[in-house]
DNA sequence: ATGTCTTTGTGAACGCGTGCACAAAGATGG
DNA sequence: CCATCTTTGTGCACGCGTTCACAAAGACAT
């Protein structure tokens, strides 16, 4: 990752974990439905319940924010949403492109979960000459042509790539050479960027396999718990038929030549 | 989740870390491609830059699976995409349901990446009766009062939730209930689920607000000054506009320096 | 004021993940 | 068969993140 390689880090005193900038975002959208519903204050353990985490963690992330508690009370919810927008930079407008307007792209462009936060959408961009003109999201899309043009006229920064594998790295190239020094890659690629630049990666695909795999240990473990004579043949009759897992090692299907 | 208890044996029969799992199908997407340019061997170095990680880390992931490389040689791509595959549990057909048609579900339905490694989109299921029965990616849509059916037809484990916020948790619960173990969740909610099912997550905002964070700091550095004023307006404006604040009243406006 | 009660903020311990560095293993060439 | 060279597999140390547990801080009642 990128942030690994960084030169100088924290250009700031205080360095707030990554962890934590990762987990801000959940409690600014606890937060901004408690505030929905005119709820004054919260306890760490009430949003940490409805953000999904531990109290603990939550109290020890606001502490890297500042102390913005009140002891016995709670925080105050209005003042923490402004608190942590601000600290994610949700204060000010972000222009983003889209780059890939297939289903995915179509679907990030009608995505309302970003305009709501912060950011725009300013522009849409597909390789496709047909593509040229029409509206998604009530938003015309532009060809891939002018995208040095669309960066640099509305001061964009992040990008998001939601083109074929096969694309992504040479329309990485071209954002980061036009001035974009983060980018949200949706393909499934790994994509090579220079120090300064910042990636984050989406991949559906992988976020399935590893649930197959949690899965398939699930399936496992009851057959092996349960030493049930029926469940025992069934995960025998589902190893022959898929060469899942047997007692031990399993029989290689192709060895070394 | 609300109830923590996430492991259930954390390191059971072969203790994989979370973390290697993570990043199989990482290994996996690259040894795909090297398998297809007909690539007999790869050393750690050489698949480790192709998949972006350190190849330390990449021999460390490798021995939790086993001893399959050979020293001086390298690792036999196809082998390993085999162990790989096994391991993830991909050489068995997982059937998934996707619920929730819209953009993003189309979207979903219509990804490539899912088929190509052993995910077959089962049903898509809606709670529109206007959608029932159009044809999304080849497959008819399904109205949600055939969701219990159609999950214990096809046997599925593996459901993906792409409906709006507010009804993500009562799909949830009717496809746990309908013996799902493993759900993908799209929508920006906080899950919560029984014991023995796994959530991931996916949420496209939270990474951009991520990205701005960054994108903040680096760009934040001599316009600090600036900001900082204005940002100080703005907070005494959000610090005023508060309503209901109830009995406690006083809210510090300004954070320390 | 004073005591009690609630909740924050944090020091400290612990566990996981990462990266280094090197010995062991095996291929390769003479 | 031996020497050399390449690359794996892993012991070890380190740093980050998580969790526990508790003292300090403040609200609230009397």
């Amino acid at each position: 990752m990128a942030t690994g390689r960084t030169h100088r880090t924290a250009t700031r005193s205080r360095g707030i974990p990554e962890a934590t900038v990762a987990r801000l975002p959940l409690y600014l959208r606890a937060l901004t439905a408690l505030s929905e519903r005119s709820v004054p204050t919260v306890s760490s353990e009430e949003l940490a319940a409805a953000a999904g985490v531990n109290s603990a963690k939550l109290r020890k992330d606001f502490s890297y924010l500042g102390s913005y508690g009140t002891r016995g009370v709670g925080y105050d919810v209005e003042y923490l949403v402004y608190q942590i927008s601000r600290e994610l930079g949700l204060t000010q407008d972000w222009p983003v492109v889209i780059v890939g307007i297939g289903n995915l792209g179509a679907a990030l462009a009608n995505y309302g979960g970003f305009a709501s936060r912060g950011f725009r959408v300013a522009a849409l961009i597909d390789a496709d000459p047909a593509m040229a003109g029409k509206p998604v999201a009530g938003i015309p899309v532009q060809h891939t042509d002018e995208l040095e043009k669309i960066i640099d006229d509305n001061g964009v920064s992040i990008g998001v790539i939601a083109t074929p594998a096969g694309a992504a790295q040479q329309v990485c190239e071209r954002l980061v050479a036009a001035g974009v020094t983060s980018i949200l890659n949706f393909a499934p690629t790994v994509l090579s960027v220079p120090d300064g630049v910042d990636v984050r990666k989406v991949d559906l695909s992988i976020e399935l396999q590893i649930l197959a795999f949690h899965e398939q240990r699930k399936a496992g473990e009851e057959a092996e718990a349960q030493a049930d004579a029926v469940l025992a043949a069934e995960a025998e009759a589902a190893a022959a038929k898929g060469a899942g897992k047997g007692p031990d090692g399993d029989v290689p299907a192709v060895m070394p030549a």
